[in-house]
DNA sequence: ATGGCTAGAGAGTCTAGA
């Protein structure tokens, strides 16, 4: 059995305490993480090295942004950019080799910022996402894409008036680049095992997460070969709400 | 439909997040 794990922590360095808790009741082998909002040097590697997890950070000056790998399984770093973004300096994506499966960590753009260019950016963005992927289908390699996607696949996965119809995350371009992936025979683990009570990951600040007025934006999609041996899948809906948590809470799921 | 939060940068309020 293999756990995998995503977990969007909006700045590591304020959510060390938060991190080595999920570790602790999930014991995942293998998390991503997003929104760093580091720079690679500043990673708290120090606080997390009792943990035992091998990490790789990717960050990124400026404070945006920002991916890593913790494994406690041995794992490969494959690829730090996604083929495209090699110029464009944003820290968003890692891949790995690790259990025999190709792994990519995601962090997709918003698309809420920049206007038309902004939302363009995100769906490029999804574009290079589904070749990278359609790649590895070709291959039949067994592969995952874990993390903060930014889209909410369904009016089920927001609670309702959440969001406007124009957002970023809900647009219908959106969604039809989301649905590319599931078209190409990724399955979305969460989505799968938990169909009509698929919990939010993400809640806004302030009232909403008493209130429950949360998104399903942070997602494990699965290649058919991982999904049929797809076990367990769940979010960590206790840690968004400790103190001075992230807004997003971790997704976790289990393959034999 | 946000910014009423939160975080980062960096020194006054911006930008970005979703």
């Amino acid at each position: 059995m293999t756990r995998l794990a995503t977990f969007n922590v909006n700045s590591i360095r304020r959510r060390v305490p938060h991190l080595r808790r999920f570790l602790a009741r999930h014991n995942p082998d293998l998390v991503f993480l997003q929104e760093l909002k580091c720079r690679t040097e500043e990673f708290p590697a120090l606080e997390l090295a009792d943990t035992g997890y091998e990490l790789r950070a990717v960050g990124q000056p400026g404070g945006r942004n920002g991916v890593a790998v913790l494994g406690r399984i041995p794992f490969e770093v494959t690829a730090e950019t996604l083929p495209g973004d090699e110029a464009d300096g944003q820290a968003r994506f890692v891949a790995v080799r690790a259990a025999g499966m190709d792994l990519a960590g995601i962090y997709l753009p918003n698309g809420n910022s920049g206007g038309e260019d902004g939302f363009g950016y995100k769906l490029r963005w999804m574009e290079r996402l589904a070749d990278w992927v359609q790649a590895r289908l070709d291959a039949f390699a067994p592969v995952a894409v874990l993390g903060d996607f930014n889209v909410c696949p369904t009016d089920a996965d927001l609670a309702p008036g959440a969001l406007p119809p124009t957002d970023a995350l809900v647009r219908p371009e959106s969604r039809a680049r989301f649905r590319m992936l599931l078209h190409a025979g990724m399955t979305d683990a969460l989505q799968a095992l938990h169909p009509q009570d698929a919990p939010y990951t993400y809640w806004d600040y302030g009232p909403a997460f008493e209130s429950n007025r949360g998104l399903r934006i942070d997602h494990v999609l699965l290649s058919p070969e991982l999904a049929e041996r797809l076990v367990a899948c769940g979010v960590d809906v206790a840690a968004r709400a400790e103190e001075q948590p992230s807004d997003h809470a971790p997704v976790w799921c289990d393959v034999r």
